[in-house]
DNA sequence: AACATGCTTAACCGAATGGTTGACTGTTAC
DNA sequence: GTAACAGTCAACCATTCGGTTAAGCATGTT
């Protein structure tokens, strides 16, 4: 197998980490959770609420989401609050911005992600 | 399940689309065909060519990123010509540029992304 | 102590992913 | 026409993914 990482293992690390955020960022439910997390911090029962799944499996992308660096877990008492990353976007970004100039930021464009995306918005 | 989409499939179609391209993203190998279409427009085979993976396994990749929008396909006589296409990432920008403001864009950050992505690049 | 709450872990399942090889279809060259 | 080239398709395989249920572990509450 080509080496497609090359300086012992850092570029690999990087790859590594970029893999992971966008696989993360490939699944709908997990955008759901980043949008609900962009309003405030919230506790994992919280966050699993809205969506018709169990406990365990929104666990399970949250665990997703902390490998990838896109939130961060605290636990204070017997809650577990859950916080974005936003940072961790930063990388993804950066890779990004190098396939070409992307019209500046389109606010309205993101609110409508956000709504549509926010899964306990979209059945009223 | 939740009806995440809502508006009868349009926003569904975003979504799977937003899917689609994240996913896309999640794989090196992808990612580094993608930096390698940004210098030039390449034919399947000289893609395939810097990769230890069979070109079957590459066209595979191929269809996935065509797939996602992030290439285009034309066949011209017996050779079928791959193209970027970046528009396909503005979807996927706007939706990231809503948890925070990046760092203006690092050209420098960006090099060394490409060069640690580019499989021909990375033995010597 | 006993119980309820908040969350994770383990075992399992079906479907999707990423790779292989081999056969096949078009297209060009001889 | 035949051979080589460019690429896809089909069948298969191992692994991962996204979900389930049930059990278990901490932490609070009474």
């Amino acid at each position: 197998m080509v080496d497609c990482y090359g300086m012992g293992g850092l570029i690999m690390h990087m790859t590594n980490r970029l893999d992971a955020t966008f696989a993360a960022l490939g699944d709908p439910t997990r955008r759901a959770i980043l949008a609900m997390l962009l309003e405030d911090d919230m506790a994992v029962t919280d966050v699993a609420e809205p969506f018709e799944m169990s406990l365990a499996a929104i666990s399970k992308h949250l665990m997703i989401l902390m490998r990838a660096g896109l939130i961060s877990q605290e636990k204070r008492g017997r809650v577990k609050w859950c916080k974005l990353e936003p940072d961790a976007l930063r990388d993804v970004s950066v890779w990004m911005q190098g396939f070409g100039q992307f019209e500046p930021v389109n606010l309205d464009a993101f609110e409508r992600f956000l709504e549509s995306e926010l899964p306990d918005e979209s059945q009223t």
